[in-house]
DNA sequence: CTTGACCTTATACTATGGTATAGGGATTAC
DNA sequence: GTAATCCCTATACCATAGTATAAGGTCAAG
């Protein structure tokens, strides 16, 4: 069930180089490797590439995504403090949903409004994203 | 009423060059200067840099701001059209916001076994955002 | 009337997140 | 057994989104 890099890559639709990229900075384990030095992906790593990439487009940066997977619940002693840095990314994704469905708002009153044809001079987006 | 680059950046929170590179870029207008030469900026300007940074968070890139500050209805021939633009940005949106939705889904429930004190081997948090 | 804080342009530098290339070894297909 | 295709490392390069610096002009306070 392991594949090499070029196939775990293919599969979830990234470079070659930014398997080994993510390897450097530590956002991905070294896999282990065959005989010949070659890496050795499963297909969980396939599954962290996906994730990582859909977390990217939400607006998360590379930092930010490291420390959404390194929350889980080792033992007992770790669990307070998962669930410190679970609730303050709960927090930012919270934010970040707000943000997004004001403009949704905005964006449907835009299309509405094009329905109308009602000319709208000012631009009815600008006010959703500026504040809190 | 109009105010310096100075007093612009610092009431939307921004270094000063980053609105010389906004209108380089042209997602700022160029704005009226004085007989000097100095920019003359409005209270607009402020509010379009407020969203764009607030929009920067939600993971779009300037290239896409720049077409979501364009989405405005100036006559009724262009109607069709910024509804067109406007219905592709809002599926963008909802699509951001179905991931986002997920991704707070999982940190609820990691904060949930944190407080049932679950031990969660594998992350939680994986399988949540890795498709569509 | 000059000092300091601001503005101007132009150019260079930075960080993040990759992507490409060079030089070489391993594996597969014929 | 050799050509094509993969893998390895190391290094260099790229785009995006700024940020800093140099060299100089402007303005308001003392």
């Amino acid at each position: 069930m392991p594949m090499s890099i070029g196939v775990a890559a293919a599969a979830a639709g990234v470079n070659v180089q930014t398997l080994r990229y993510y390897e450097r900075r530590g956002i991905l384990d070294a896999p282990p490797r065959t005989e010949a030095g070659y890496r050795q992906y499963d297909a969980a790593t396939v599954d962290r590439l996906l994730f990582i990439k859909r977390a990217q487009e939400l607006g998360f940066t590379l930092g930010e995504i490291q420390e959404l997977l390194s929350l889980r619940i080792e033992h007992a002693a770790a669990c307070s403090d998962v669930e410190t840095k679970a609730r303050a990314k709960l927090a930012q994704v919270e934010q970040k949903i707000r943000g997004l469905q004001r403009l949704r708002d905005a964006l449907e009153g835009l299309v509405g409004a094009c329905e109308r044809r009602q000319p709208t001079q000012e631009c009815p987006i600008l006010e959703t994203l500026e504040s809190h």
